[in-house]
DNA sequence: ATCATATCTCAATATCAATTGAAACGTTGA
DNA sequence: TCAACGTTTCAATTGATATTGAGATATGAT
């Protein structure tokens, strides 16, 4: 992941409504689900708005779309979830690895579905 | 970190000029450096212009200053970071603990001050 | 074909972010 | 005290982003 795709990924988040499409769609799975869910889900919002925050994702790289009968189907796209992760650790750790310990120490100890506290717990520390 | 702490730090992250800030400041390690260096480094940036983004850099949190002599010396903050790579696995592992093991196990192999390509390498493979 | 559904596109507007240049502020040394 | 330095603050301008509502497009059912 270079700079550039970094700063749209980052410019993709940076937004209420578009992190928490995110948020959803990474936890709805590999299926993704219809922009009508989506909107339903962000609090009843315009379709229009939808569409525009969905175009933003998907040209950022961050969703995915597809095609189904008459809705569209959106997912999240893990990889570049992942490798903004390692964008951010790659600088944070470049030249002073000790600074991510307790990032680092969060995800070692388990990425399990039910592991959210516990890792808050950790990167708090 | 809470949805609207990490909507500061993406949207802090998401202009060129203040991404390559924070990218210094890192590399800059914990004892920082001034404005006017980090101006220089910026390719000759104004001064106003890099009070502008060090002051939206603090606001979010990601970097803090303190006077010496007549000089402001900026410094990054780690544990922002940190916490914001956590932010990101959480959501990016919740309820999908499989589509991380990338960013992990590039995490894993070592973080060290020259791991960078080899942790690129995984991240995109 | 026609209609209803799901979504997108477009134009208009409102709001926010970035850049510039001038001026003000605090600090140091003569 | 004064002048020079490093930095911030302010006002003005420009450009980018978000929201809304109306209309267009594509699909599926009758």
């Amino acid at each position: 992941m270079d700079e550039t795709q970094a700063l749209a990924a980052f410019a993709g988040l940076s937004q209420e409504t578009r992190l928490r499409i995110v948020r959803l769609l990474v936890q709805a799975g590999p299926d993704g689900m219809p922009a009508g869910a989506i909107g339903e889900a962000m609090g009843g919002a315009s379709s229009s708005r939808m569409s525009f925050h969905l175009a933003h994702l998907e040209q950022a790289g961050l969703v995915r779309s597809r095609r189904d009968g008459r809705s569209i189907i959106y997912s999240a796209v893990y990889g570049a979830l992942s490798d903004l992760v390692a964008f951010l650790m790659r600088d944070c750790c470049s030249g002073h690895p000790e600074v991510c310990a307790p990032a680092v120490a969060a995800l070692s100890c388990g990425c399990a579905p039910d592991s959210q506290d516990t890792m808050s717990e950790v990167a708090h520390a």
